[in-house]
DNA sequence: ATGGTGGATTTTCCA
């Protein structure tokens, strides 16, 4: 199984994109965040047109994610199902194959010590105890998407200029940690233990033309996943061209 | 400390 995570900011805006990325590439499972749209408005028609049946959690203005597959999508979970008033569509889940898949967009939390920083790290407490729910013992289990939050300085193209900032902070670090607590490794490190390679450049310092970016779209998977994986890259020529997103698709192959 | 660009919906919010 091929699956792949990408923050596409708004599915609309970047429907020809996605659609030369699915042909390109020949995902299976597909993990899309920031679909910024209604479900009604979503896609649906050109995406099942291109073979892909589609589960979405939108939203108007912001947020929404999808998973998209060539096969069945099954067990479809919407929300962080803990019985708090969540607005905010940033987590879906489903079954696909053998493969139990949740697909996260986490809070970017502004600036460390703003509000929506606090709510960020409980919103990821939140996300743990959710997967730690879901997960069972061994299982195929991939949670991917935007984590907004890079592991260690390997996955900040300046770690000075980043030092303690959002998206490097040792807080944010220590929750996603929650995750990897929970008995799942990061699939990309499995093949690259080398920093230098990103997943998202800022449209606003014109971060891809300088070559400056960081790691924060994950892919971190149980132990017969971590065990099957064959290969884990960063798609760079979907943040290339005309129109992109600010975000590289990630992709790894599950042998089986 | 601030602004740069991009998307959605609007003259502003979020990233």
């Amino acid at each position: 199984m091929r699956i792949a995570t990408w923050n596409v900011n708004s599915v609309r805006a970047r429907l020809p994109r996605i659609l030369e990325f699915l042909e390109r590439v020949r995902p299976d499972v597909v993990c899309l965040q920031e679909t910024k749209c209604l479900d009604e408005v979503f896609p649906l028609e050109a995406l099942e047109e291109a073979g892909w049946s589609a589960a979405t959690s939108g939203q108007k203005t912001y947020n929404g994610v999808a998973i998209l597959a060539r096969g069945r999508i099954e067990d479809v979970v919407r929300g962080l199902d803990d019985g708090v008033e969540d607005p905010e569509a940033r987590v879906i889940s489903a079954q696909v194959g053998d493969v139990m898949v949740v697909n996260a967009y986490v809070v970017n939390g502004q600036q460390v010590g703003a509000d929506r920083y606090h709510y960020k790290l409980g919103w990821m407490l939140r996300l743990r105890d959710f997967v730690a729910r879901r997960a069972s013992q061994g299982e195929k289990l991939v949670v991917c998407g935007d984590f907004n939050v890079t592991f260690d300085d390997r996955d900040v193209h300046d770690p000075l200029l980043w030092h303690e900032k959002i998206l490097c902070s040792t807080p944010e670090r220590q929750a996603l940690s929650g995750l990897t607590g929970l008995g799942l490794k990061d699939a990309f490190r499995k093949f690259h233990e080398e920093g230098g390679h990103y997943t998202w450049w800022d449209f606003r310092t014109r971060g891809w033309q300088r070559k400056a970016g960081l790691r924060i779209d994950h892919m971190l998977v149980s132990p017969p996943v971590y065990e099957a994986l064959t290969s884990c890259t960063i798609d760079l020529a979907a943040r290339d061209g005309l129109q992109p997103s600010d975000h590289a698709p990630v992709v790894a192959e599950i042998q089986g």
